[in-house]
RNA sequence: GGCGACGUAGCCAAGUGGUAAGGCAAGGGUUUGCAAAAUCCUCAUCCAGCGGUUCGAAUCCGCUCGUCGCCUCCA
């Protein structure tokens, strides 16, 4: 198998992936902080990594992919406690609500998705190792790690410890050893939620979690960490210093983040997505006007490093080819079905085009997951099919190369057949209403036959006319 | 102030040394009762600007301009 080539964040290059197992690759991916309802930010590291892991299985790995639900955070606390409802029970409500966005996404669920509140006593185990190796040490506010007992600390992000010395905006804590140590258990004040420890009752600190659920189910070592550009620092930055401090082993190998969705309003430059500024873009508002699949394939229309700007009509323009990918299969399952079995033609020209669209594919998506390009080699294969099915070309053919244009759909995550949006009642009501215009048609009553046709568009539905019998699809 | 990313057609977007993929939109032909879908053709002598390296650069180097991100919660 060639070799697949990743882009890491340490080497500021791609590097020839080469997990630690043969055959199998153990990846770790920042999931949310459940407070609040999907944006879409959610939805790219989401449908690209989920990309990664489906494209590795279809490389003939085997995947371990586990993504976190932190559901214990300062952020939690605040929001549950405006709402006056108990931290836990906001917690499960996002997260149902992130896990149906995502399924909507066709984002699979990972391998793993460990909670934090279910791993207290791991990350209570990690901050202990750090204590008596002498790296952690307490202060009134809880237990902190001393970055300058570890070597390493900056050689992800590229900062030096004494980089932000001309301005720091934050309020310095001054019973911290240095500037940027960071907090591993954070005390709990009364009222607060918290869990006993030997520092006192309190919670787990910002970055611990994913050291210790990463490590605890990937022997203390991952092939792929990933996650949003703005976690490269400080949040995995900590996450390598106290994974590695605590084990002496390099915590992961490659290190992938995905580039951020911005938002551009109306006379107003772009500026990134974010709640916190009030320009969110919820998913169930977007999935009222769009189907998920449009957002999906929106995102992998741009490389998942690149910066990608969300303006208002962005996925119309993939919303049309959504389209044009379900009218190619339905016009593929049409050609099929009216012509069953036929002789195999094998080794004809569709043949080595499907052998060659399923290398380009391959050699693309080899290039750091450039879906963008797979995404080409997705529309060349429709245009070969729209073409074989004009030409009459053996069903045998049409099959072969439809069952690699299905497979590369589905390592990117994408629907094999339009949304049914009807139901039996307006099947029934559909066909009557066909059944009729067929009859104006047949007698030349051409206003009648049109007036149902725009009549029916103006409500969404469309109607095509075939030698085999006219077709409709809902909006 | 430190670190980093981006600037390719009307719009979106690949392409990291050998002469501009793909999608959307648009115009024209075929097909259709008319449409829709499909198909064929057209649509960047040029890749923010200016210099440099090279036989050769959108691709490498330098500078300039513009936009954005991280350094504080953030996917």
């Amino acid at each position: 198998m060639e070799a697949i080539k990743i882009y890491t964040t340490q080497k500021r290059e791609k590097v020839s992936f080469d997990p630690l197992e043969p055959g199998k690759v153990r990846m770790y991916v920042c999931g949310p902080t459940v407070y609040d309802r999907c944006h879409i930010g959610h939805a790219r590291p989401a449908v690209c990594f989920d990309t990664i892991r489906r494209y590795l299985e279809y490389a003939g790995y085997i995947v371990t992919f586990i993504s976190n639900i932190t559901d214990i955070d300062d952020k939690i606390i605040n929001r549950a406690n405006e709402l006056g409802i108990d931290y836990a029970a906001l917690a499960t409500r996002y997260q149902d609500e992130y896990e149906r966005d995502m399924s909507l996404l066709g984002v699979r669920s990972p391998t793993i998705r460990p909670k934090a509140t279910e791993h207290i006593p791991e990350m209570i185990a990690l901050v202990e190792t750090l204590m008596e190796k002498g790296i952690a040490y307490t202060t009134s506010r809880g237990v902190w790690f001393d970055i300058s007992k570890f070597e390493g600390y900056g050689k992800l992000s590229g900062r030096t410890t004494d980089d932000d010395t001309t301005e720091h905006r934050v309020e310095q804590d001054t019973e911290k050893r240095n500037k940027q140590d960071f907090c591993l258990w954070k005390a709990s004040k009364p009222g607060e939620p918290a869990w006993e420890s030997p520092w006192g009752p309190g919670r787990p600190g910002w970055h611990i979690e994913c050291s210790a659920m990463g490590g605890k189910y990937c022997a203390n070592q991952l092939d792929i960490h990933g996650g949003g550009a703005d976690l490269t620092f400080p949040h995995h930055e900590n996450e390598i210093a106290q994974s590695e401090a605590a084990t002496g082993q390099e915590f992961a190998r490659i290190w992938m983040h995905n580039g951020f969705i911005t938002i551009a309003k109306e006379g107003e430059d772009e500026e990134k997505m974010g709640k916190s500024k009030g320009n969110a873009f919820w998913l169930h508002e977007v999935f009222a006007d769009y189907p998920p699949a449009a957002l999906r394939l929106w995102i992998l229309g741009t490389h998942y490093r690149m910066p990608l700007k969300y303006a208002g009509e962005s996925l119309a323009s993939a919303a049309s080819g959504l389209d044009r990918i379900y009218n190619c299969l339905e016009a593929v399952a049409r050609a099929v079905g009216e012509k069953p079995a036929g002789k195999s033609g094998k080794g004809g020209k569709l043949s080595a085009l499907a052998e060659d669209m399923d290398k380009k594919f391959r050699a693309a998506m080899n290039d750091d997951f450039n879906t963008p390009q797979a995404l080409a080699v997705v529309y060349d294969t429709v245009g070969a099919l729209n073409t074989a099915i004009k030409d009459k070309a053996a069903s045998a053919n049409i099959s072969e190369l439809a069952a690699v244009l299905t497979s590369h759909l589905s390592v990117l995550g994408l629907p094999l057949e339009r949304p049914q949006t009807g139901g039996a009642e307006i099947d029934k009501l559909m066909e009557l209403v066909i059944k009729i215009r067929e009859t104006a048609r047949k007698e030349k009553q051409y206003a009648i036959s049109d007036q149902i046709r725009d009549g029916l568009n103006t409500l969404g539905i469309t109607l095509e006319d075939r030698p085999g019998g006219t077709t409709w699809t809902m909006r």
